[in-house]
DNA sequence: AGCGTTTAATTGCATATGCAATTAGAGAGG
DNA sequence: CCTCTCTAATTGCATATGCAATTAAACGCT
């Protein structure tokens, strides 16, 4: 931990003493100043740094543990955390993980590439104001041999410029996303709609079959990441999730 | 709060003190002994009855209050909160308040009843063993005189007695049950389907056309509530929810 | 170098104390 | 009866203290 980052530490004067430090560290995690494994400073380094109680401290610490932004453990101290990969049925997920989860063998094609300018589309996609450089990628997933999901995307290369020497013929673009990119806002939208023809020859599937459309955008920080849209075949599959009256189970 | 409430409160022994606090009081509340509205003794009784310090109460208490399960107000006390009606995407929704909230007039039919011996589908639908007394409905679901959603839906009567006689013509099943049952898990999944030719003609689509079919399970304590599925046509709906990387935003 | 032992850094937990903020309800006054 | 004031019950917050548990790293021994 160095000195510039334990400084990163600021306190707003705004509630609670103990809640001001958890967003003060809250924040400085999310904005990706300190990224996962970074090391969060001790508790009485960030007790001098603020001149709060340890007790204090250790209350916005233990808050955060519980948020699953930080892991702590004695004597090794506090790291900043990795977010889940994937949570329940609507977060962001890796469908190679997806497919084995199910007991089957991975593969995918990748059908086609355009690296370039965005089209209409996807200008409108992002709600952005002018055309931007983007990398365009139609990807088939198989199931043991079946195909599982047929993936559209675009990544904003003006973000991830990393992609665009990235071939994307042995890890899926959402795979290498998770590790090559930040994101600090997503919106997922399901909807059903009808195969076209085209899909439908691609999934295997008769034109007209209903098919459950995940359409994911992603940000960082208010710039566009990625969009994705993730068509399963409706016969193939569903998603499900276990929940209690107050939340998640 | 009487003796018998707070002599409910038990610890086990297992971990830290203000954890087994926690748990004890959640589980009386997920249990439904200590239903929505119940007045939670104040930090000195529980204090008194566990021979714990207050801050150790407290702590219990706080986080409690932060996962939502109870409210807590100075010199009022606290109480047990209700669970919220709906949460995002995927939970337990009024449909109701979905279609006042898209901004048009909510109507309901009901279609059919049959009250009585679960038939075989339903039986397996809730794995059970047996045949068993149940209400199934059909109801359709409007938004501004346009067909919204078709609701399926089969209540146990064993669990929810009362819904023997509720006739469902102002209030939907849905609501109803949020008021008049228990739950303590449910399971969601979420498909597409081609509308068959009778739901088609229900919900004013084409045989064919692609669905969302959003199908939930809820028991209470082990003991099946009810079941549902939702139809949903899938050129007018779209679920949406947006999340940061570590949760919910 | 390799291996066991000790040390000490760090978090986890519980308690005690004190004061502040909120406000339901009691009490006073009309 | 009504209204205002005051009291006190209850939660909220912060600090200080002490000890326990974990374990990385230093140390010492062969």
């Amino acid at each position: 931990m160095s000195a510039s980052q334990i400084d990163a530490v600021a306190l707003d004067g705004v509630g609670p003493l103990y809640d001001q430090i958890r967003r003060a560290i809250r924040d400085l995690i999310l904005n990706g100043v300190w990224p996962p494994g970074t090391a969060v400073p001790p508790e009485h380094a960030l007790m001098e740094r603020l001149g709060a109680s340890r007790m204090t401290v250790h209350r916005a610490l233990v808050q955060l543990a519980r948020e699953g932004l930080i892991t702590r453990r004695r004597r090794s101290g506090t790291i900043v955390a990795s977010p889940p990969a994937s949570h329940a049925m609507l977060d962001i997920l890796s469908i190679p993980e997806e497919v084995r989860g199910l007991g089957h063998a991975y593969a995918l094609t990748v059908l086609q590439r355009r690296d370039g300018r965005a089209q209409r589309p996807v200008v409108s996609l992002f709600e952005l104001g002018r055309a931007v450089d983007v990398v365009h990628l139609s990807v088939l997933h198989w199931a043991d041999g079946v195909p599982h999901v047929l993936e559209e995307r675009v990544i904003h290369l003006a973000t991830v410029p990393a992609a665009a020497q990235e071939d994307f013929s042995t890890i899926p673009p959402g795979d290498w996303l998770l590790q090559n990119s930040l994101w600090s806002q997503a919106e997922h939208a399901i909807s059903a709609v009808a195969a076209t023809a085209e899909q439908a020859e691609l999934l295997a599937i008769a034109e007209g079959d209903p098919c459950l459309l995940v359409e994911r955008r992603t940000w960082n920080q208010g710039e566009p990441v990625t969009a994705v849209r993730l068509l399963y075949p409706g016969g193939r599959h569903r998603f499900v999730g276990r929940f209690g009256p107050y939340g998640k189970v």
